[in-house]
DNA sequence: CCATTTGATCGACTATCGTCGATTGACGAT
DNA sequence: ATCGTCAATCGACGATAGTCGATCAAATGG
């Protein structure tokens, strides 16, 4: 009954950290609660940091694929990745030691 | 349909990021597996990392209540918080804008 | 072609993090 | 009292993070 194995602690470090700050926090929920796509600049008005900061945050959420993004015209339309709202709850869980039905494979 | 309130955000955010880390996801597991109380003698033998590191990962974790810690003799015996195991997976739900049964109070 | 709008990127600044080795402090055994 | 053992704390180091303002780039509209 050893540890998780590096790789995979790792794998949940990377998901877990990109939620590990308040306003990535409050953009995931407000993108997962309104489900149809939002542009930076409505995100720039709900969360009230500057505009660099949002898109700094908005490509963080990206990278592990938490949110998805789509240009449409000369802007970009970010959207909930709908596979990360079931799958993250359950790495949740593997790390809490609770029983999963299957493996927590994301996309 | 506004963001997640603030305060709520940073709580959420401060047992992510309590996690946010491999070495801490692994130090987790490793008690939420092995339900009996552990000695950082034995976690560090688990673990790989230093002793000074071993335990300041471990005052992180008890700091957010995931582990809780008990002195016996010389060693200090840490535990997983079951109270946690049930509850972070809901804040994960919350999050990912999930319904949840009750409100995600975590003790 | 030029002006605007939108968002990405850059550079800088401060703050925090993860790790280590060394020290300290508390306890138990001899 | 002294010596080990165990774990917490300290000090330091390099690395990373969050935020901002400014600049850049691409697409649109006149």
């Amino acid at each position: 009954m050893g540890p998780l194995p590096r790789a995979e602690a790792e794998e949940y470090a990377s998901w877990f950290k990109a939620l590990a700050d308040a306003t990535r926090i409050q953009i995931v929920s407000l993108l997962a609660r309104q489900r149809t796509p939002m542009s930076v600049g409505e995100i720039v008005n709900a969360s009230g940091v500057g505009q660099s900061t949002v898109s700094h945050h908005l490509k963080i959420l990206a990278e592990v694929r938490f949110v998805l993004v789509e240009r449409q015209g000369t802007s970009s339309l970010y959207r909930i990745n709908e596979n990360c709202v079931s799958c993250f709850p359950t790495a949740a869980d593997v790390v809490m030691g609770n029983p999963v039905p299957a493996a927590p494979t994301c996309e």
